[in-house]
DNA sequence: CGACAGGTTGGCAGTGACTGCCAACCTGGC
DNA sequence: GCCAGGTTGGCAGTCACTGCCAACCTGTCG
């Protein structure tokens, strides 16, 4: 749809990643509560009002990025077969999530520490992941056979709400695990219990 | 344990009580974020400093009395007779919330509706079960014969973890009914779809 | 009754995230 | 050269929240 990827844009995406640097980097010297935004602004070179234009919020510092990776997972959920299971259609989706992140495994640990020791970043991280949950209700209720209505279904909603709790669930316990063990098994171990 | 009650301490639960009143008064007049601070300690009569004192945030204004819930639902869960299953344990914690909160339907629905309203108090909302649950490991590690360590267990994670998602959907449910859906069977609804 | 200790309150000034507004600037097309 | 549209920076303001200090209230002991 769209694919011009204009010079500005590109350079605008460079300014944007090496904002995040710098406030990652002040985040690891100092954390996230004790440095301000006006510190972040002065060592990547922008003015403060800017550096709001660009992020709006202190949290979108980190978790910015994750809107893109919203659309990835239900794009991804869409487009598998029609016979592919609710659950295997949204393990597909996560899986495509974290092999397209396009980080390096540790800077994906440190994005994902930091988010989970900080409980306003963490509050964010929730209210997009809100926002997922809620796209991919119709998705999911015609998957599952069910006429997407005005007010979700409680079994498509149960579902995609559990899907989540065990991928959080095992992202805290890989953070846990300081990135040694795998993530993959830990959400198959979390979700085995509930499936009996 | 503690149970002298103290005229002193009836008093301030009177005070505090009076100030959620005046407060959820003003939310519903004109809306949580158009309100401030200042104009609940100026209606509630007392100055801003020790409205802080009372409640510290302003979403602890209509989550503040959620601690004291969380005891209770750890509690009863950990009352639950030991060949009582993880998951009817979590039901039965959850039952006695539900009974328990002292508040009138109506009430419940409001701050219930407000809550899942704002995002800054949503988030409040989720960063407090998000206690709940660490604090019901242990318990429910117990009760399905595994030994607490250091790190939780994925499975009793998970399954904690499916259960808040299952009530958080029922709740949801349940607000945009406007009420007139029965939880219980909404959260049955839910929690089926996921156990096949 | 008066002095005293401990806790509670209110005001005040400050910090930090965030916003609206406006002027300066930079860019491309004519 | 000039103009329209978008971008930036500075400035002042709002609001949640905090530390500090002085005033106060309450109960206790002498």
């Amino acid at each position: 749809m769209e694919k011009p990827a204009t010079l500005w844009d590109r350079s605008r995406q460079a300014v944007v990643a090496e904002i995040v640097d710098t406030a990652l980097t002040l985040f690891a010297e100092q954390g996230y509560e004790a440095t301000t935004m006006a510190q972040v602004a002065a060592r990547a070179g922008v003015s403060q009002r800017s550096l709001f234009r660009y992020f709006g919020t202190k949290e979108d510092l980190v978790c910015g990025e994750q809107d893109a990776l919203g659309e990835l997972l239900v794009a991804t959920v869409a487009a598998q077969a029609p016979e592919v299971s609710a659950w295997d259609a949204l393990r597909a989706g996560f899986t495509a999530i974290l092999t397209a992140s396009g980080h390096t495994p540790e800077r994906v640990l440190e994005i994902s520490t930091l988010i989970f020791a900080n409980p306003p970043l963490r509050a964010r991280y929730f209210e997009k992941r809100l926002k997922w949950q809620r796209a991919l209700t119709p998705v999911i209720e015609k998957r599952m056979g069910i006429e997407p209505g005005e007010i979700p279904d409680p079994g498509a909603m149960g579902l995609i709400a559990t899907v989540f709790a065990c991928v959080d669930t095992a992202s805290e316990l890989w953070v846990r695990h300081g990135g040694k063990a795998d993530p993959f098994e830990l959400y198959e171990q979390a979700l085995a219990a509930v499936r009996d």
